[in-house]
DNA sequence: TTCTTAAGTTATATCCTATTACATTCGCGG
DNA sequence: CCGCGAATGTAATAGGATATAACTTAAGAA
């Protein structure tokens, strides 16, 4: 019943690493159905100890949830840190538009978690959830390879950041298939990508012609 | 304890109008909740009913998130089409991204139960969920006021419809605001819909140079 | 008027979260 | 090596939610 790679035995008392276990089972949960397919006691059962035992590393069911989330962002990070480093002939961002889209739809449970449950947009201003975000989002401007030219840089990581997650809720909805698929999602995003390239270029000469001008 | 607006004097067996009065009082939970924030106990409390009475309108908990999500649908709709009918300097496409931002913001429960819940994802293809997701997507094609060539309309309709949600979405996570905050929401949203305009002008333009010199 | 049926009620089963009080193990200082 | 405290687990239980079953009331048609 126990856990097959638990460190004991089988028959120990203490489990080993429940706290661990518990947030690698609850993800495995999320995965498709979302923070609602995540049961304490379920999980509990799964790992064979008692009901109550996992509240001993989480307050309630809110901080499962929390703490999950934050490991799905350390994840999603990883995944996106590996792609943009991956040697490739497509660039970093195109590299990391493809990387979310994909990590969007396949884990699509865990990623409302991350990028459109309450838990998130309700984190605190300093909490361990936002400043994940925060985070991630510094890897989009990091995938634009652009110099930082006032806010431009910001910005367009914004445009795209947005663009992306779009294209991830619309395929979710069921609009890129059927009859009415003009497009694929693929599509979509390289278009995105091309025109982030696109404006920041101009954008950033435009401003530097200005500066020159300026002095 | 009644609701207000019932139809018998007070003390009546039968509620008058239960199936509607639950659609409406489940929205008012959703708004800020959620689909979490509904309770069919609760709402039957509220409506000084007995705590079964509801299931002699929906078969289930999901049946009545799925019609509170039908209705969400059809308000959401009107509003699109009344933005979209008003007199204004705005053009209509500007009109319908901001009506959609708002919303997306002011009732973000409503919102995700509509385009970032199981429910509407899993919805089944004639359903009537996923024919309102067509319908509201419709309602996009005719905001951009431009000649059906091919499929570029559909397409540009489906990039502003992404990032439209996007930008809901970013909002919602907290990223235009704090200091981080490089650009507001209603200036991302006017960009994207100039993009679009832009892109349509022009595919349009050449689409039609292509067909004269192919004729 | 009666009889059928829609709509509501009470009682109950089941599941889940969460708390309390108790038990076991680990590891560390004496 | 012992023993003690902290960490971790268990059993028992309360409380809230969904959902079903069996019974009751009211409204409308035959």
């Amino acid at each position: 019943m126990r856990s097959q790679l638990a460190r004991k035995p089988d028959k120990t008392y203490h489990h080993g690493d429940l706290r661990d276990a518990l947030i690698k089972a609850a993800l495995r949960e999320a995965e498709q159905g979302g923070a609602e397919a995540i049961s304490i006691k379920a999980l509990a059962k799964k790992l064979g100890v008692s009901q109550p035992a996992p509240y001993r590393h989480f307050a309630d069911r809110e901080a499962l949830i929390a703490a999950i989330t934050a490991e799905a962002f350390r994840q999603f990070s990883a995944l996106l840190r590996e792609a943009m480093a991956k040697q490739s002939k497509q660039s970093k961002l195109l590299r990391l538009a493809l990387t979310t889209l994909d990590f969007g739809l396949r884990r699509n449970g865990i990623y409302r978690l991350m990028f459109a449950s309450r838990t998130v947009s309700c984190a605190a201003k300093g909490s361990e959830l936002h400043e994940a975000t925060r985070e991630t989002f510094a890897l989009v401007i990091e995938a634009l390879e652009a110099p930082a030219v006032g806010y431009l840089r910001e910005r367009q990581a914004l445009k795209i950041w947005a663009a992306l997650h779009g294209v991830v809720m619309l395929a979710e909805q069921g609009l890129f298939t059927g009859e009415a698929a003009h497009a694929t999602r693929e599509e979509l995003v390289e278009d995105f990508v091309n025109e982030t390239k696109a404006a920041l270029t101009v954008a950033i000469r435009d401003a530097r012609r200005r500066t020159k001008a300026g002095a």
